[in-house]
DNA sequence: CAAATGATTCGCT
DNA sequence: GCGAATCATTTGG
């Protein structure tokens, strides 16, 4: 299977976000292998767009990842306790990045229940078994990725995307999450995931 | 079922 | 100092 190369990046956010849908993420960790599904993606536009960290064309410390090239992680600490994981898109000074919110774990799944629960697959509860990976928080522990992956090269061979295969789905567009103070870019429908799926963190 | 709440740290003003 | 691209748990109907 083909790892998605610099050039799939290399679009518009939102092109990317509904792109990535079906794509399998890997992370090798310690000769382990963990696949998953992306199943739910958003899509942040950068300088028009109020809800993204970037708006305006503001430039910090933390969002500088998303002015450099595309393919690159972003990621980020949010409300003191959770990461959030973000693929950088579109050329270089153009900051902007689609944010993975929910993914279906493929395989490696008892290294991810350990990293979430710290129990094996056996002794999970229903409600854990669903919530291992349906939101942006949760799929960055199930997966082990922090901060220390900020600005990690998404071409390379630690952590990408695989192409995966096409298995026709129907892509859901809605509004986004959590961005309530973003006013009228708070209704845009740039977020996308595929209908019907279980681990879809906040459905229609 | 939905709604409310506390956790906990960093980045920016 | 304030508030955040969230989540688990508790409370109430």
């Amino acid at each position: 299977m083909n790892k998605l190369n610099r050039e799939f990046y290399n679009r518009d956010s939102i092109i990317v976000a509904k792109d990535l849908l079906g794509k399998l993420l890997v992370h090798k960790i310690n000769g382990h292998e963990i696949i998953t599904k992306i199943v739910e993606t958003e899509a942040y536009m950068g300088v028009i767009d109020k809800a993204a960290h970037s708006y305006g064309g503001r430039r910090t410390p933390r969002v500088e990842v998303m002015y450099g090239g595309p393919g690159f992680a972003y990621v980020y600490l949010i409300y003191g306790m959770y990461n959030c994981f973000n693929i950088v898109t579109n050329e270089e000074a153009v900051p902007q990045a689609v944010l993975i919110r929910g993914v279906e774990p493929i395989e490696g799944i008892d290294i991810m229940t350990q990293n979430r629960y710290n129990k094996p697959y056996d002794l999970l509860s229903k409600n854990q078994v669903r919530g291992i990976s349906n939101g942006p928080g949760k799929l960055c522990k199930a997966l082990a990725i922090d901060r220390s992956l900020n600005g990690l090269d998404m071409c390379g061979n630690k952590l990408y995307v695989l192409e995966g295969v096409d298995e026709g789905f129907d892509i859901v567009a809605a509004k986004r999450i959590g961005i309530d103070y973003a006013e009228e870019a708070k209704d845009y429908l740039w977020r996308f995931y595929i209908k019907d799926n279980n681990y879809v963190s906040v459905k229609v």
